[in-house]
DNA sequence: CGCATATTGTTGCATCGTGGGACAATTCGC
DNA sequence: GCGAATTGTCCCACGATGCAACAATATGCG
């Protein structure tokens, strides 16, 4: 039950109906396919009819495509139907602090070649060197379909609309236009977003989640995507989410805002370092030692595989301390489900237990604890992947209506 | 941008077109009343035509009505259009602890009739003795229209769908349809709802609520809603919005969850009265104190006002603890807005400075410690009237499209 | 093979929606 | 009294759904 914003409505229109139940059909064909007509018209309890004309203007609009004959135990044999996603190009472009990486892949996020080179911060560096890589990218793997845009990923935050870098301590970027100099570079759309907003798209669109659900990132920072009802919640300034920055323990470890106390203090890469190096670190410096690669979280797991008891320690610590603000998450808002990326994803299986036990400790009802909390590994490419579903997202979704 | 729940969707019937423009004309009509067809027609920039149609649908159906005429600076005269109210009547029932409220109101949720009972805990007797009351207001006021259903809030956890009392500690109920046996005793089509939510539903329909806000309600506990788009968020199990059993201090306060530390422990009525009694009382006996009306909240409010120091600092405490919680709910929302209901909020202007401090110190971005918070006085009956938009609003909701 | 049966996909028509312009009714200014 | 402006209604072209009939195609069985 929605209420209608008098201010911003969308009416409908002749063409309204049409669009609705198109845009149905693709979504039905993209989690179904392969399906015939047939199938469609019993799933969307409509006439074949009507289906034949909506699939038959998707196919003419290049949405999806005719493939081979399916099988049926009697009668005609049914025309089976595919979205077009293989010769769909997309850029997908992550910065992070170290490195940037520029994806090409497929509608459907499959990768068909990467690069990576060291992040410069310099803007007009940056936007040259992303514009030099897509285009060699499209030189060299382009020639299997058309690119129909770029989805970046920044770190920071981030205006969709404007397409500005608002503020990314990061780069140390403040209000930077980076959207627009890119789509001149390279003559393509480009859609930005921040981290944990792309990989929500990435789990929603190419991914397995449902419509409402909560994707934590943990790396330098924590930072929390919110998905009601199959959208993001951005919030009145673009930054809902921010649950790193809830105070967990009033007077604690000093958080790298400032602050002190805060979720991400205790829990992000920088803090599991912390724990493993001992609380006299100060977070600026163990993030400087991050950064330089002198340690990185991906060895302190390797080492607590190999039998270094303080780095399972620090792990596990961490792992506790993740337990804790994922339980502020679930009581907040009960979602669905809850997917955790970031390097300490791998060490899931050493760090389940500590999780679990504090979500059960902090959580109010029984059945909220078994929220289902899924990892999800780096190696998986989320970020990427997440830019990959800029592009894809908007054909799919939902017409906006009343 | 939302995606489609190919699970569950909305198929645009031959109808859906002509349903959504009513509804948009319906919400501009309320919205904007009185208002004539051309300037609807201006406003959804259509042709005059349509908007006669929509509107002679509306006028037939009796949901809007034409009232005299009105001014023009030159040419016809129009005919203003107003929602029709007033002859549509609604019974919202609020059951608290100690007194169960039952109201008769127009449509717009202007009181016709009050009563109160003393809140009995037996189901039987207290459906029996709603149902009377409901009886006799209608037989006693209802004469000037037509009963069009009954909103009812209830204490605890409630399933909106089965019309069941999930938990409630304060009436002791597990699982218990009070719907149904309400809705049979009287003839009428009842709305069950539980408060928090019941408030944010009166400030979005009968308020001035935007469509992005949180409604945070002070009582024996705190609760809050949380809007999204002008939808509800309700979370997997109905319990979204248990910001009050977030941990604020580890190891701090028994909450009456059992757990330690909650926020609703350092700044609901019973954490106030606590505060001023002196911490040895726990919390328990302190709740038994507030419910056998020793002691209330608004009497303290009055002590402060007339000089008593301990109890304005008490108070004074108490809003600082709120102003902790509210800061984790902007982090972590960054709503449009915040309502802050309970009897605390007539202690604002007492209060406000400290909130408002822990505010900006807790709160990452300073345009989000500018967030309006807006406190609602328990003399405006913020529930009751949100038992009388749980009738209301399905009539002016959004069509569920796509 | 010949035929009944079942299934898929297409076509045609009735009905109901928007889109847009012409038209009558009404009022004000000059 | 007349022109101009404004409101509300009417009418018709066109687009979308809803439904049923129809053609195409495959299987099963005598």
């Amino acid at each position: 039950m929605r209420k209608i914003d008098v201010r911003d409505f969308n009416l409908a229109t002749r063409t309204t109906s049409r669009e609705i139940n198109r845009r149905i059909v693709l979504n039905l064909v993209r989690e179904h396919q392969p399906i015939s007509r047939a199938e469609l018209a019993r799933r969307m309890d409509v006439g074949r009819g009507k289906v034949s004309l909506l699939v038959n203007e998707l196919i003419e609009a290049g949405e999806i495509l005719e493939g081979e004959f399916g099988e049926s135990t009697r009668g005609r044999k049914p025309k089976m139907l595919y979205v077009r996603t293989h010769d769909r190009l997309v850029i997908a472009i992550d910065v992070r602090f170290s490195r940037t990486y520029v994806m090409l892949s497929d509608f459907a996020g499959h990768q068909i070649a990467l690069e990576t080179f060291d992040t410069v911060f310099d803007v007009g560096a940056l936007v040259g060197e992303m514009a030099a890589r897509v285009k060699r990218l499209v030189r060299a793997h382009g020639a299997s379909g058309r690119i129909e845009g770029i989805g970046l990923v920044m770190p920071g935050m981030v205006d969709r609309s404007t397409g500005h870098v608002i503020h990314s301590p990061q780069l140390g970027w403040h209000d930077v236009n980076v959207r627009d100099p890119l789509a001149e570079a390279t003559g393509l759309p480009v859609s930005i977003e921040n981290a944990p907003i792309a990989c929500a798209l990435a789990q929603m669109w190419l991914g397995e989640a449902s419509n409402d659900f909560v994707y934590v990132t943990v790396s330098d920072g924590v930072g929390v995507a919110i998905v009601v009802d199959g959208q993001v919640v951005r919030g009145r300034n673009d930054s809902s989410g921010e649950f790193g920055h809830i105070r967990l323990r009033p007077g604690g470890t000093e958080c790298l805002c400032g602050k002190l106390g805060c979720w991400e203090a205790y829990t992000s890469n920088v803090a599991t370092l912390s724990h493993y190096l001992g609380y006299d670190v100060p977070p600026r410096e163990a993030l400087h030692l991050l950064r330089e690669q002198r340690i990185s979280v991906a060895e302190l797991i390797d080492r607590a595989r190999t039998g270094d008891a303080r780095a399972l320690e620090a792990l596990k610590r961490t792992g506790t301390e993740l337990g804790t603000g994922l339980s502020m998450v679930l009581n907040a808002l009960n979602p669905a489900q809850v997917f955790v990326g970031g390097e300490i994803s791998s060490a899931w299986d050493l760090i389940w237990e500590d999780v679990q036990k504090e979500i059960r400790a902090g959580v109010l009802a029984d059945v909220v604890a078994r929220t289902p909390i899924i990892p999800e590994q780096t190696s998986a490419y989320p970020r990427l992947r997440g830019a990959a579903a800029l592009v894809a997202a908007p054909i799919y979704a939902a017409p906006e209506v009343a």
